[in-house]
DNA sequence: ATTCTGACCGAATGAACATTTTAGTCATTT
DNA sequence: AAATGACTAAAATGTTCATTCGGTCAGAAT
């Protein structure tokens, strides 16, 4: 049996990124996990951070999948745009990964995890400004700035799925689309 | 002359705590600054903590005093959340006090910290859920969950006046009323 | 020739110990 | 009766040094 060396090298250390976080993850024990001597992973990969790189790279790709994948041409804007971050965040924060790095920022405060968790939230704002420059030119929405409104989509869905269940009852998913429609869509004015 | 013992001395851990946080201001140094025996601090309060509480809970207060001050009854609900908002924002911002606990925070991580600002948001909170009944019931707005809609309203800010300058141009206070307008008050859709 | 390996090295880490600083007390002074 | 500051126990900080870890490379395996 022929094994992708640099693929099954990627595998192993995502499965320990995961588990252990990117500070207590050993070059050693990637090279454990992926039955390959520690010197191999230095053919593929020029350093530790590189590897890491990879792996995010990996993650960012596939959080779009998951973006495009919610998106179906049937519905409307809003109902697409709700789908697509509902389950982007849920991927997010069922993805052991994005749990191990948050942690790490919270208690060590990794510049690499921050970095990285920055990336991850880039490439969704990214994936949103296209989407909401679409709408606009279709005319489903007004006329606004691409780069503020996805800043203000992102930041709203944060808000409603993380932050407020630090405090709270955990919101549901239609609670949460509701809530987006009454604020967000709709507006407050009566 | 006879001088408030109590006062002066919260006045002059008000002004070290400012400067130097809350890790770094000794007991000596409010003191020193106060003109007063170490002693007689612990006349009028049980402990460090306590000294803290009582300045947090002053510096609330103004909060609660300017937002107050920003409200005048001939404008419209929105233009008066606008104000307040962000007047209380801005006096945020530009107090050394909140500025060296946000430094704490993100420095080292002090609980005290955490808590003192946990506890501004609470009050900000409360003010915000008071005015969005008060709106509910003159009609202003449409019918939605006051804590919910507070929060939402108070992430929004943050997020316009804070966030957003992380990275990008600070927003004015203009754009910042225009952003809210569009968003929360109108709505995207069409 | 090319791919893979693990012993080896200097740098980084953190455990253990030593020193300093600080919150809070209390006997003494005012 | 109120105020004080020297004092103490505990926490924070600095220092040392053995261990660990990322990365290299000479040589083995294919």
């Amino acid at each position: 049996m022929v094994v992708d060396r640099k693929e099954s090298i990627t595998k192993a250390a995502e499965e320990t990124f995961a588990s252990f976080g990117y500070k207590a993850t050993t070059m050693d024990l990637v090279a454990r996990v992926a039955s390959v001597g520690k010197g191999t992973i230095y053919t593929f990969f020029k350093n530790k951070e590189e590897l890491f790189y990879e792996i995010m790279n990996q993650f960012i790709q596939k959080v779009k999948k998951v973006a495009t994948g919610a998106i179906s041409p049937e519905d409307t804007f809003f109902e697409n745009l709700h789908r697509a971050l509902f389950s982007v965040l849920e991927f997010r924060k069922e993805h052991q990964l994005t749990i191990k790095l948050t942690q790490e920022i919270r208690e060590i405060g990794t510049m690499q995890a921050k970095q990285a968790l920055g990336d991850v939230e880039d490439a969704i704002l990214d994936f949103l400004v296209d989407i909401i420059k679409e709408a606009e030119k279709k005319g489903d929405i007004k006329h606004c700035d691409p780069k503020v409104t996805a800043f203000v989509i992102l930041k709203l869905y944060i808000a409603l799925v993380f932050d407020w269940e630090q405090r709270h009852e955990p919101l549901s998913s239609k609670e949460i689309a509701d809530l987006f429609e009454l604020y967000l869509v709709r507006g407050l004015k009566k």
